[in-house]
DNA sequence: TCATTTAGTGACTCAAAAGTCATTAAACGG
DNA sequence: CCGTTTAATGACTTTTGAGTCACTAAATGA
């Protein structure tokens, strides 16, 4: 009578994305000094010694854990800045409603966290996610501003510090959520803060005389 | 004959600050995990033994070391928030100015970043983080807004999100230099940043009709 | 069905770093 | 100047967790 449950199953193939995304949990949770592999290997369902199958040392996951992270996200990024021929205007509520919405459910607030924490260990991780994801999003911005100063729409100014001013709200958003949760009485409201960022940045603040 | 330099020096009253200082330095750079006592020690020019004369453990240092970052930074917030009668239209780029000055050299933004970091090992941290330093200056600007708002000077919305609206872009542009350094094509000249947010979030980046 | 291959295991080894403590010597008071 | 106190030391002990490897058993195929 064959086992239909056997204690170990040899899957090869499946092994090492279980394995990063056990390890996305808990390099998260904890960073990468603090997390044990131990840990990781429990929540995959393995033995310690699998991990060593697929990856030569902790920070060898750790990097392929982080590259993984990014480059998911670098679809999503590549879908929100593909070609807007609208204006200005009509862009940036949606791409900051868009924004709001990413960020809001998933891990990638605690994947920019810890990214955020680890720059500095792993300087070269830091430039992925410069050249990957954080550069392609400013330049793609300041392109689209460019050009929407070239037809008189946006008033002068230098098109990356615009950019700053448009994601910059968001980021501390979620920063905030990420770090404070949503208990403190200053927990921004993703959405509205999408909503009302977007009029204040294209509009200003101030009242119209 | 007195050695004028003997060996050992006994100063109970100097070395806890000294030891602190040290700390901040190997904390900031490495994460909470990743430093080594010894390192600290070293660099307090103390032996590791004396760490333990006054802290019980790294954990009780740490958090020691990253209540001193915090509380000092909160005179330097206080001072910045102190009541401030102009309109607002004279406050934000005053502020932001400010801001750039301060976080653009020492260690601000380091400490920032290792409280970021370490957030979630440390919630307590979190919370002090919270209340003193990030809950003070987004009430009291929320404050002020709400006030140019009764006097009409600023539309309608929400003076919390306004607030973030105001400081999101400084702290994204000082995360951006503390992670990527200067050297990116994209790395913001805080003061450059300052000045040009100001205007936009007051003015808005539309141009005028 | 049995032999062979190799994914998977977890008890073990080993290095690194936290934490201890017997010893040393600077300061101080008589 | 000597005796006492205690800040300071650093070699030592202990703990922790990364990394190893002899062994186990699931798959494969002859």
């Amino acid at each position: 009578m064959k086992d239909p449950t056997p204690k170990r199953r040899r899957r090869k193939d499946a092994r090492p994305g279980e394995i990063i995304n056990a390890a996305m949990d808990v390099f998260v949770e904890h960073g990468f000094a603090a997390s044990k592999l131990t840990d990781v290997a429990i929540r995959a369902g393995v033995a310690k010694g699998t991990l060593y199958l697929y990856f030569e040392t902790k920070e060898d996951l750790f990097r392929a854990t982080a590259r993984q992270a990014l480059t998911t996200n670098l679809e999503a990024v590549e879908q929100s800045s593909a070609a807007f021929n609208g204006s200005i205007a009509d862009l940036v509520p949606v791409l900051l409603k868009r924004a709001a919405g990413r960020m809001g459910d998933g891990r990638i607030a605690g994947i920019v966290r810890m990214v955020l924490a680890e720059s500095r260990a792993f300087p070269d991780l830091a430039r992925i996610w410069h050249d990957e994801v954080v550069a392609r999003i400013l330049g793609r911005l300041a392109e689209l501003i460019a050009a929407a100063q070239a037809r008189g729409e946006v008033r002068a100014g230098d098109p990356g510090l615009f950019a700053i001013s448009i994601v910059g709200p968001m980021v501390l958003g979620v920063l905030f959520q990420e770090v404070f949760g949503s208990d403190s009485r200053h927990a921004p409201d993703l959405d509205l803060l999408a909503t009302q960022h977007a009029e204040t940045v294209l509009q200003g603040l101030l009242a119209k005389p």
